[in-house]
DNA sequence: CGGCCGTACTG
DNA sequence: CAGTACG
DNA sequence: GCCG
């Protein structure tokens, strides 16, 4: 006892020392060093991998190249922690005692039940400070992780004591899930860390007392750090811990992910898991998630074509909880229609009172959504909802992204910050399970399923090739389970088609969004070379750049002629201004093209004259007639656009981008039987009226 | 339990 | 046809 | 994922 004491001063004054000696390396100092500490370690334990080939040359070569490619957020990183839903964030009041017992085993000090003490002062906010007199010492203990800022906030939130050095007065080590025992015996020069004074802790540690409002047996095993050896016993190895989250399988219809592949136990592996840049993911969704690169490029550049959106926006707070009274209430502006039973099918009588049955409140695209949250008190939980959405979009699961992006929307909306499931889940679009995740985000401020899917090396290396342009998840799927790893594999070894080969030779310029200023001088371009082959072409700027947004992830162009039918101006684009362009050395390569016959779209990429950077861009043709349809279709957002189509076919219309029709006829499952008649298709703002949806400026529509 | 947008181009 | 893409 |  006492020499245990006697050598943990020890040990502490060391690293007073090497406080005193290297401050440099206080602040985020490790994540480098350990990183690579760590490799060393893992590399034999490396073996299984199943995939085969691993040419270890093309491995490290690639992970440099990994590295410049704009690529996986880093935003990934925060979330941390590997295991399946800790039972108890699920159902604390339940399990809170039965669990405790379950592990007694272990230093029975520990379950002290909630300090009833703590002065009357705290007890404002949250359950008065839970964690007072504790002593955190995180590992690593910078805020350079977002998941781990977070449950530092946290955790001086609840009371403790952040220690920013070790020393004797840590009462407890809060370790990453990505580090393990011998690292931190490392980092901290010890032999062994003296349990009796200090508890060293998984990083969940903190939300799990959090949630039961208790100071929770610190020795269970769950909290359990890689590589830690209970002292006396046998049980070697590092513990099994129950973690592997099974991925639900994406959709009913995906199901099994190769069971061998993905849910291998991670217990690390992966080549490197630190430093990813940060990058935007162009692809398809547009700006990334506002929540968190909120700052925005800012200022200047904005010039261009269409007004940008201002800082107005209110936020609704005539919402209720009531189950019922769910539908906001549209205080809008411009048509504030609301009211009244829905009466006859008087669609195209405009000028009168539009009609709005109280079921349409409930589209998206009924809200003004200008997709940002800076000053949502869920912004925090908009922001991890929105990866977890982001994630499901690209493992190609159809529907949770849909679920979660709903659940979104109303978040924002919501007024008030969510904490409780029982809250969350009387607001619409957020059901049992994302009410729970909910509570786990404000809790914990990471949601571990995320993190354990992104960590598994299988999933980032899919969400490497996903990148690529005209790889999609079968395609990606097939390549990962044929054991590529990288670019380079794919580059040498794989069968790609030609677009294939074009989105992997450009792979970084394609991934790299497209400045506002840039768009507005491709556009110019191709304008001008157009007006040169006709007066008439008219050329718009669409996608995200007419929603108002800083950067893009291509370039979107309608061509249109006031008088010209679609033929001629597709004869036109085709045989006159593509080449032309090609000509000029603008274009670079066509992606898809429309045949001189019939057709629509060219997607392409196109490079500016001084330039080397290659950007994607699509030219959507339209007759006049169709001009209106195709700027809502072109303009977007997708959700919009879904939104819009699905209420457009809720009132037996269709709406494409050609235009709006009546009279669908549509059979089981809204198959489509009839194509319906059109209605509208010039005029955009007469189709927002038809359907009786109020006019949304392009800026309203991100949804 | 079935529905969750509607389309265009490639191979 | 499935796959990928577009908003 | 959620909803009817």
């Amino acid at each position: 006892m006492a020499t245990e004491d006697a050598a943990l001063k020890v040990k502490v004054a060391r690293f007073e020392e090497l406080y005193a000696l290297d401050d440099s390396q206080d602040d985020e100092p490790d994540e480098g060093l350990l990183q690579s500490m760590a490799m060393l370690k893992r590399k034999r334990s490396e073996k299984s991998e199943p995939l085969a080939q691993t040419s270890s040359s093309s491995m490290t070569a690639i992970s440099k190249r990994d590295r410049d490619a704009p690529e996986i957020p880093a935003k990934l990183q925060k979330l941390s922690r590997t295991t399946s839903a800790p039972p108890s964030l699920i159902s604390p009041h339940k399990t809170a005692s039965s669990r405790q017992l379950r592990r007694t085993s272990t230093l029975p000090k520990s379950v002290v039940t909630t300090t009833p003490t703590s002065d009357p002062a705290d007890v404002a906010p949250k359950p008065a400070k839970l964690f007072s007199g504790l002593h955190f010492y995180f590992f690593p203990n910078n805020l350079k992780n977002p998941g781990r800022k977070f449950r530092i906030q946290k955790a001086e939130e609840y009371g403790a004591k952040w220690e920013q050095a070790f020393s004797a007065t840590v009462t407890h080590i809060v370790v990453d899930r990505s580090m393990n025992y011998d690292q931190i015996l490392q980092y901290l020069r010890l032999d062994a860390i003296p349990q009796q004074n200090i508890h060293v802790v998984d990083e969940r540690y903190p939300a799990d007392c959090i949630s039961f409002r208790s100071i929770v047996d610190a020795g269970q095993r769950q909290y359990y750090i890689k590589g830690y050896k209970p002292q006396q016993v046998s049980e070697p190895t590092v513990i099994p811990r129950a973690d592997s989250l099974q991925l639900k399988p994406a959709g009913r219809a995906v199901q099994t992910r190769e069971p061998q592949t993905l849910s291998q136990r991670t217990t690390t592996t992966l080549s490197d898991p630190s430093p990813v840049k940060p990058a935007s993911m162009a692809t398809t969704v547009e700006d990334p998630s506002p929540g968190k690169r909120a700052l925005e490029p800012s200022d200047s550049s904005l010039s261009a074509g269409w007004e940008r959106p201002g800082p107005r926006e209110q936020i609704v707070l005539s919402y209720c909880f009531g189950t019922d009274s769910r539908q906001l209430i549209d205080d809008d502006d411009d048509q504030g229609t609301t009211s009244t039973a829905t009466t006859g099918t008087n669609l195209l009588d405009l000028g009168s009172s539009t009609v709005v049955p109280k079921w349409q409140q409930r589209f998206q695209c009924m809200q003004q959504n200008t997709g940002k949250n800076e000053d949502s008190p869920n912004a925090e939980t908009i922001a991890l909802l929105q990866e977890m959405a982001e994630y499901y979009t690209q493992i190609k699961d159809e529907w949770r992204p849909i679920a979660y992006r709903k659940a979104i929307a109303t978040l924002r909306k919501h007024p008030v910050k969510v904490t409780t499931k029982e809250a969350a889940e009387k607001l619409p679009f957020i059901g049992e399970r994302l009410a729970a995740k909910i509570e786990e985000i404000t809790f914990a401020g990471f949601l571990q399923r995320l993190q354990s899917a992104r960590e598994e090396p299988a999933d980032q290396v899919l969400q490497l090739f996903l990148k690529v342009y005209g790889i999609g998840y079968a395609k990606g799927m097939r390549l990962v389970a044929q054991g590529y790893k990288t670019l380079e594999d794919l580059r040498t070894k794989a069968d790609l088609d030609q677009n294939q080969k074009i989105g992997l030779e450009h792979f970084d310029d394609f991934n790299t969004r497209v400045p506002r200023l840039e768009v507005k001088q491709h556009s110019d371009l191709v304008a001008k070379a157009a007006k040169n082959l006709n007066e008439g072409i008219q050329v718009y700027t669409m996608g995200s750049y007419r929603r108002g947004a800083e950067s893009t992830g291509d370039i979107d162009l309608v061509i249109t002629h006031a008088n010209w039918p679609m033929t001629r101006l597709r004869v036109m684009v085709i045989d006159s201004l593509v080449p032309q362009l090609f000509k000029q050395g603008f274009l670079k390569c066509a992606l898809a093209a429309t045949s001189r016959q019939d057709g629509s779209k060219w997607h392409g990429a196109s490079c500016l004259p001084g330039s080397n950077v290659w950007r994607r861009i699509d030219f959507l043709l339209v007759p006049a007639e169709e001009l209106g349809a195709a700027l809502i279709y072109f303009t977007g957002n997708d959700i919009f656009n879904r939104s819009m189509r699905l209420l457009a076919s809720k009132k037996g219309m269709r709406l494409n981008q050609r235009g709006l029709y009546k009279d669908v006829m549509r059979g089981k499952s809204r198959e489509k039987l009839t194509e319906g008649e059109l209605v509208e298709g010039r005029d955009e703002k007469k189709i927002f009226a038809i359907l009786g949806v109020p006019w949304r400026e392009p800026w309203e529509r991100i949804c």
